[in-house]
DNA sequence: CGCGATACAGAGATGCGATATTTGTATCAA
DNA sequence: TTGATACAAATATCGCATCTCTGTATCGCG
């Protein structure tokens, strides 16, 4: 293994990235098999000590099979954090979709987004049996996942019938960074003095202190 | 080496680390060229590859010196960390020392808080050559830490004539919280959308999106 | 044709002694 | 109080052998 990497991706868009992800194909029923072992294996093992034989043997299937669906170990796992990723992005897409005010998916945006987030399993396995390999794609070299997010919530908050209307002062792009940056760091060091525990915890605190963010300028 | 810790102060509580930092012993003059023979060390060698003989060489002092003013070589290495706290949290207090209101302080520490943590030689060289060992204190470890600048800025908000006034709304200790996560994540991701190139940028962004935290609630 | 199984070379990881360095303490003379 | 030296124990480092894994090719099979 001479990467470990899953975030090549930093030379691309960040949109580009982002259409990647939420229009990823549908793969087939051994796709998703190869997926869901990979997955499993990485929760177990971690990243590190996952080879491709693990994957094909919890799968039950030939190791070969997994070659012919992709190019190497690295786009496997890939392929893994693409398919998390969309989910992700749906679970904030679905919560925030009949919200129509800007403020309104914005606070709720970030309560799903920091729930799913410390919910996310393989985040947090990851996070914890190898930091030296995670933390760096959400720090140092943390500006394309930092991105991607962003746009997402860009594209949610222009998505709003209130963005619609036009009448809209916000930068959208600045304000959404300013969420993603607050809620990786609350991922990262979770220990805060901010009331953050229960969902109505959160929301309060968004309401409070992040609501705002919408009349900025 | 056991542990390359110097943030071993989870146990002890912020505001007390806080005041060791601001309280810290001044050293005679040897102490001091300890310090700096270590800093420079650190800066030239990283953390790992330094020992104590190396220090000592550069002091041009006996290494039996060192162990006479420091317990071991964890502690030198705290020690070196306290006096470039003390140093950063003095350059922020110089600057926001004559700013009566609660907003201005909160803008100004902001700008100076990132423009020195950006500028900081130790911190900056000790991210791109010994990642894994910073990047835990800053991240899943950084409690203590974001909390000691966290408990300073407190303090200084507090110390303002608008503070003393009584007429503050905010709660403290959470705006200071949400301003050290955003400084710690542009510190640890630079890349970002927000013009915070220059002084004057940051001026105008902290002016913008975070002055209104002071209103909240 | 896609799958599983097998074989294979090259790369990379792992384990393990031997060696060298470093740590922390003690002791000495200046 | 300092610098120099000595010392044992703990770590770090290195070389080397071994093993595992990756990625590709090739087979027979349903």
């Amino acid at each position: 293994m001479t990467s470990t990497s899953a975030a090549a991706a930093s030379s691309v868009s960040a949109s580009a990235l982002l259409a990647e992800i939420l229009h990823s194909p549908d793969t087939d029923g051994i796709g998703i098999r190869i997926l869901d072992a990979a997955l499993a294996e990485y929760l177990d093992h971690g990243l590190r000590r996952t080879s491709v034989d693990d994957i094909a043997r919890r799968a039950g299937i030939g190791r070969a099979t997994i070659y012919r669906r992709f190019p190497n170990r690295d786009e496997l796992l890939q392929a893994v954090l693409v398919r998390e990723a969309r989910r992700f992005f749906e679970d904030i897409a679905a919560a925030t979709a009949d919200l129509p005010t800007l403020a309104e998916r914005l606070v709720e945006g970030f309560v799903v987004g920091l729930r799913t987030a410390r919910q996310q399993p393989l985040l947090n396995r990851m996070l914890t049996i190898e930091p030296e390999a995670s933390l760096p794609f959400l720090t140092i070299h943390g500006g394309p996942a930092l991105a991607v997010v962003r746009e997402f919530l860009v594209q949610q908050y222009l998505a709003s019938p209130e963005a619609k209307a036009g009448n809209v002062r916000m930068n959208p792009e600045e304000v959404a960074e300013i969420l993603v940056r607050l809620s990786i760091s609350l991922v990262l060091t979770p220990e805060t003095c901010l009331p953050l525990r229960t969902d109505e915890e959160v929301r309060a605190t968004a309401q409070r202190y992040l609501a705002p963010l919408v009349l900025a300028r």
